[in-house]
RNA sequence: GGGCCCAUAGAUCAGACCGGUAGAUCGCUGCCUUCGCAAGGCAGAGGCCACGGGUUCGAGUCCCGUUGGGUCCA
């Protein structure tokens, strides 16, 4: 594919020649003759002890180098973004440098911060979670070293050629790698929605960089045909590369693991802990983890057979180069050293997320962060050391000092904290629950996936309660399969948003929030939907619903109803119809306009005052602006306190007495994003080159395109109504403001006070008089219990009398008000007697009517309760010695007590 | 965004499949025993079975909805 993209002029002048690799069959370039394109899994590393960089640079001292190297070069050195995209809704997380510019630089919208630019990205991918410490160069988060270049049409700053030759001189000149070591490996890149051509380099085995030539977006007219998809030119050439900075350190320290290069604060402690320090450096099992980690590169380490395979591979291996080990001390250890990498590793992955502000929840990235917070967790337990998963990301944290924000650290162990909590609260239920599974028998594959699955107990976890309950516990192979094909219905249905060639309505609501009223004209109308030339009216968006009010025409008044916005176009939603071309007055619902801006201007305050108050992960997870109410819901690691919740409140009130006024002003993207940080995009990520930042005072400056009032003493008094927790990691605030608010404490009042009048206290004593009340009426009920069965014993002696014999056994008939329990209560007194049947029924509450009889009787009492419900329009259920039945007949109670006696007498005859 | 699980005494949970008097263990209170404590024995208190509907003569149990919590996946 794109064969002749990469007859590149740099090679021919290099004497590069174009090969074939005969294992995956990639076309390659390489100075000497090669048959093997290098790259995992063709062939394994060979610059493990040896390495293929320049020896010695640690993380630091590379990050810089490259970034040095570039800077000299011509291009700007650009600050890392969040690890959380905030300003794209499309993933989770970032996970390459230039997701940081999509898609709004790389379509062309938005000029890029710098061009040509050089950035270090800190990155996670989940994806390789569970080849983390399998193998020796998986990691969950890495540092994506990369420049970029963004070629206009007309415009070109580099392209391919000096793309390649930049990196051929940072690698064998500034990094010290043999030319001949270095191969560059064809690649059809496509990700994204973007493609173009790609050139992977490799040494030694291993993949350093990948450098992408992206011109192609994803289009379905487009005439470019690339796996099915259909594409067209990009109206932008993107240099799209990416260096990965571990690895250029791994290939710099020749050490056996990833691992070892890079997390070296981190595992000295592990290896302290476990006790391995010393063995580490023995010989035998040097060599065994770097034959391990060589070889690891040729296996593919999905699934625990291709995992024994590898170490079997790795046994064969050793015993070659002479080195004695038994395959049970081989796979103990590297057991061991996997869990090992595996908490380093997850460690600096949480300690990326959490210092970027995410919040460990039940869905989204924050669920990314739990998961391998979990992992972590579970690892760390299994190593059984004294060591906290706290300190070694606090351990993280200092290594990334020089390009993280440092400030946070109590808030992150307080988050660790609270999560590890979580989990030995998982843990300590998910113990019960595999005891009382295992009480009842075995723990088969069904059990397993409903205990992963419902409970979050792993089936390793599950296996290792299950040893120490004395019951072993098989795991299938395939149970991330099965887990995979449980969860695989889902299906996602786009609508389709309907497109009218109308062109964009003017906005007049932006330029004076206060104005009521306007001209202009219809200019299209069909099915109760207008569209004018320009018009006042706020469509519903960003959380606020639209405005309402009339358009009039020759006095006379068509109501609007509501207001949406599709693409550039305002469509008013009528009452009646009005023909285009018409000329008409609009007035807007005044209150209703006013209502709306005092709620969203609230929330902003409130955002401010809750990111004041809790802190700066505190991010907006959705709002709700109505005339009545308002709704904002914030990302936070734990419920909101009473307290909190009273600051919160307290803060946003007092910027509304300040009376700050708000300024609305469209920005340029690039300035504002300089200007204020990602924390604009609050409310979601608007798709334009310009942003409209609504700012109050220094207090608080969001992207916004909502209505708002001019100055925070038009909103009134805030009061928050209610906080509750959506979902774990998000609260939802629920308030009111201006009118609204007074509505709110006026209507509470007012339940207080019909409170307290109905039980006849002051409002002040409310409270206690309620929970005396509460206590005398559970009291009563009690009582009310006890004389309910004196009344039915005492009922006994009366009945007695009314006994009549048939045969040797007494049958007892009667019709009282007891009720049901009440029936119940004397049937069982009169049964446990000898040779008692007792009939007894009552008609409160609907009829009622118990049979039973004494053990030594043979009648089967259901049997009579039902023939005797027949009448009463019921039926009834129960045992041979004892039934109840009923019905609505409450008339008919003697009918079926009568019924029963004769039932009883035929059956006992 | 989707799926699954759970809610019963102060705590942990049975009971639910198959509707018919709400239970166990720990904790709590009192008594016995002891110089006192612990342990032990005996007795007892403690339940709007999360909430709202429905089906039924009858619902902790079945059905629908709500709320709260847990959990997995994208």
């Amino acid at each position: 594919m794109f064969e002749e993209e990469y007859r590149l002029q740099f090679f021919t002048d290099k004497g590069y020649s174009r090969y074939v690799c005969d294992v995956c069959g990639s076309p390659f370039w390489s100075l000497k003759e090669e048959k093997n394109c290098g790259d995992t899994p063709c062939r394994p590393f060979t610059f493990i002890g040896n390495p293929l960089l320049k020896e010695g640079i640690q993380l630091r001292e590379m990050r810089s180098l490259f970034i040095d190297f570039f800077e000299k070069r011509g291009h700007e050195k650009v600050d890392r973004y969040p690890i959380i995209p905030r300003w794209r809704d499309d993933v989770l997380l970032v996970s390459a440098s230039i997701f940081d510019f999509q898609p709004h630089v790389t379509s062309g919208l938005v000029d890029p911060p710098a061009n040509p630019l050089v950035i270090s990205q800190p990155c996670i991918r989940i994806v390789d979670v569970d080849s983390v410490g399998k193998t020796g160069k998986h990691t969950t988060s890495f540092e994506m070293m990369a420049h970029h270049v963004f070629n206009s049409k007309g415009k070109e700053i580099y392209w391919k050629e000096q793309t390649v030759a930049y990196c051929h001189e940072l690698f064998t000149e500034d990094l010290g790698a043999k030319e001949e070591d270095l191969i560059y490996k064809e690649k059809a890149w496509i990700g994204g929605g973007n493609a173009g051509p790609s050139l992977e380099v490799i040494g030694g085995g291993l993949e350093v960089a990948t450098l992408v030539f992206m011109n192609m977006k994803r289009d379905d007219k487009g005439d470019i045909e690339l796996e099915g998809g259909k594409y067209s030119p990009l109206a932008l050439n993107v240099v799209d590369t990416g260096y990965g900075l571990e690895r250029m350190v791994w290939a710099s320290l020749g050490s056996p693991t990833i691992y070892d290069a890079i997390y070296s604060t981190v595992l000295s402690p592990l290896y302290g802990a476990t006790g391995i320090s010393d063995k580490i450096r023995e010989i035998t099992y040097k060599t065994a983890l770097e034959t391990h980690a060589t070889l690891s590169a040729l296996v593919d380490v999905g699934s625990k057979s291709k995992i024994m395979e590898l170490r079997r591979r790795v046994a064969e291996d050793l015993k070659g180069k002479g080195v004695e080990i038994s395959s049970e001390e081989l796979n103990g250890f590297l057991d061991l050293m996997e869990r090992i990498y595996v908490v380093a590793d997850h460690s600096r992955a949480v300690a990326l997320m959490l210092s970027d502000g995410m919040v460990p929840s039940n869905i989204k990235e924050g669920y990314l962060a739990r998961l391998l917070l979990r992992k972590a967790l579970r690892a760390l337990q299994d190593l059984k050391v004294d060591l906290s998963l706290e300190g070694l990301v606090g351990l993280h944290l200092k290594e990334f000092d020089d390009i993280l924000d440092y400030g946070k650290k109590d808030k992150i162990s307080e988050i660790i904290q609270i999560e590890t909590g979580k989990y030995e609260e998982t843990l300590e239920k998910g113990k019960r629950l595999v005891s009382s599974k295992l009480e009842k028998g075995k723990i088969g594959t069904d059990d397993l996936v409903e205990l992963y699955d419902a409970h979050g107990l792993h089936p390793s976890v599950v296996q290792k309660m299950g040893e120490e309950l004395g019951s072993p516990v098989d795991i299938p192979d395939d149970f991330h399969a099965l887990l995979a094909r449980k969860h695989e219905k889902e299906s996602v249905e786009v609508e389709a948003e309907e497109e009218l060639d109308l062109p964009a309505t003017e906005m007049l609501y932006y330029s004076d929030p206060h104005q009521m009223e306007f001209e202009a004209e219809v200019i299209y109308s069909e099915d109760g939907r207008v569209v004018l030339d320009s018009t006042l009216f706020y469509p519903e968006g960003g959380g606020q619903e639209s405005d309402t009010g009339v358009l009039i025409v020759d006095e006379k008044e068509h109501r609007v109803q509501s207001v949406q916005k599709v693409g550039k176009v305002i469509f008013h939603e009528m009452d009646s119809d009005i023909p285009k071309g018409t000329k008409v007055h609009g007035k807007l619902n005044i209150e209703r306009r006013r209502s709306l801006m005092g709620h969203h201007t609230a929330t902003h305050l409130l955002l401010g005052s809750a990111r004041e108050v809790l802190g700066d992960h505190v991010w907006q997870a959705g709002a709700l602006k109505t005339p009545d109410y308002g709704r904002l819901d914030i990302s936070h690691y734990k419920d909101i306190s009473e307290e909190e919740m009273a600051k919160i409140e307290r803060i946003a009130n007092e910027k509304v007495l300040e009376g700050i006024e708000i300024t609305a002003t469209e920005m340029d993207r690039k300035e504002a994003e300089k200007k204020y940080g990602f924390a604009l995009y609050q409310g979601g990520v608007p798709v334009s080159k310009t942003v409209r930042v609504v700012q109050t005072g220094d207090f608080d400056a969001q992207g916004c395109g909502g209505t708002h009032c001019t100055n925070t003493n038009q909103v009134g008094m805030i009061k928050i109504t209610r906080i509750t927790g959506i979902q774990d990691g998000v609260e939802r605030i629920e308030f009111a403001a201006g009118l609204a608010a007074v509505e709110y404490v006026q209507k509470q009042e007012s339940l207080l006070k019909e409170a307290s009048g109905t039980i006849n206290v002051p409002p002040a004593q409310l409270p206690k008089a309620v929970s005396r009340f509460f206590k005398e009426w559970k009291s009563m009920k009690k009582e009310l219990e006890r004389v309910k069965g004196e009344k039915a014993g005492s009922r006994f002696a009366t009945i007695l009398e009314s006994a009549e014999t048939v045969g040797k056994v007494s049958v007892l008939t009667d019709v009282s008000d007891l009720d049901m329990s009440g029936l119940r209560a004397l049937a069982k007194e009169i049964s446990s007697k000898e040779k008692m049947v007792a009939i007894l029924a009552s008609g409160v509450g609907g009829a009622k009517i118990v049979v039973a009889r004494s053990t030594d009787v043979d009648l089967d009492s259901l049997e009579v309760a039902r023939k005797a419900s027949l009448v009463l329009g019921g039926s009834a259920g129960g045992g041979p010695d004892f039934a109840q039945g009923g019905g609505p007949r409450a008339e008919e109670v003697k009918k079926a007590v009568e019924i029963a006696l004769k039932e009883v007498k035929a059956l006992l005859a």
